[in-house]
DNA sequence: CCTCTGTGTGTCACTCGGTGTCGACTTCGG
DNA sequence: CCGAAGTCGACACCGAGTGACACACAGAGG
């Protein structure tokens, strides 16, 4: 278990359970398109790959995180990238420019999105998973060289930032689908502009 | 059963039933605080009110609702309360007056706040309301008269109204419980009011 | 070749949240 | 007094999620 006692450099492990993972999120979604989210049963997806429930589990530890899964994987990159950026740049820029980069990499198609808003399951999950990324920006905010801010003013920050891609999210679905998702992005960020004291 | 057929005008039935609503959710509550929500069971909650899992599903939904109940009952209201507004005062300042008189009805201790803040379970069913009421807010702001919010507009104005509350409300459990949520409040609501085209 | 070990898996049994059903009991109205 | 409606306990059931154990299949080393 010396780390390079098979196959390739990057893990051979690891890879053939990224592709298992994709391979069962993909058959999930399927099924959740078909029959809906609740009407589909871990067991089914199990089988769908040939393998048990128990299993299942092994990959992914509720069923709501076959859907969301790859979502928030992106949310802890976020924090990453608040520190890649310049340090004199405003926070609420910084938001921004770090949130645009996140909605780049998100290549979700709108019925996925729709799926998450339209189950109640979902919704609630992806919000708990949103929830500990908030709190983890608003700390590499105040982590920042040089920074200033408050506990509250870097919550506010962050909660309001949450807040715009949101709402930026829902006005995209609304137009279905059709909408430029960074150029809704542009106009929240723009409108709630915080003026912290 | 023409709304009068019992005792009081008030319904005798509805009042013995909100009775013991009230006695199921003080009995969880005092569980929950000594053991915790996870390791509480609902049959627990049940034997201690003496009566069946079964019947206390006929008083709360879900296990989260004998928490819940009571905090997003004011939500409903909270939709009354903006068509009795003015309607020619400007929607930012509306949301913040209603908010402010939500946060006076809401008598909730600190300690079932931080309940719900710590308890994933429970965020996620608290996140999960909120969104319900969001969006009614979104449409009872385009509702009043004379009203031109384009629906963007209008979800944007409910959501960060909603980020305000939190971060308000997490600001407060910062101290301890301490400080004027009310003030608080207002701070949020002045740093963030939303320029709209 | 054989064994040891780590990893992935199936199976089984279990807990717990939540639902459907049925039968007993009460309360009220006619 | 009879029937409608509401409440409740008991019981069976479903599905998500967990723990335990046995088994299979690598590769490593003798």
């Amino acid at each position: 278990m010396s780390e390079d006692t098979l196959g390739g450099v990057d893990g051979l492990r690891d890879r053939t359970r990224r592709a298992v993972r994709a391979d069962l999120a993909e058959r999930a979604m399927v099924l959740f398109r078909e029959r809906g989210f609740d009407e589909t049963t871990v067991d089914d997806i199990a089988r769908a790959a040939g393998m048990s429930k128990r299993s299942f589990f092994r990959y992914f530890a509720t069923k709501e995180d076959a859907v969301l899964g790859l979502v928030d994987e992106l949310g802890e990159r976020v924090v990453e990238d608040i520190r890649a950026r310049p340090a004199d740049e405003p926070p609420w820029e910084c938001l921004r420019q770090v949130l645009r980069q996140s909605e780049e990499r998100i290549r979700t198609s709108a019925d996925a999105l729709r799926l998450i808003e339209s189950t109640p399951a979902l919704r609630a999950a992806h919000h708990g998973k949103r929830d500990q990324t908030r709190a983890l920006i608003a700390t590499a905010l105040r982590d920042r060289p040089g920074s200033t801010l408050a506990p509250f003013a870097a919550d506010l920050l962050a909660t309001a930032a949450g807040a715009a891609l949101d709402a930026a999210a829902r006005e995209w679905l609304r137009t279905g689908g059709t909408a430029d998702r960074a150029h809704l992005l542009d106009q929240a960020f723009a409108a709630l502009r915080p003026k912290l004291a």
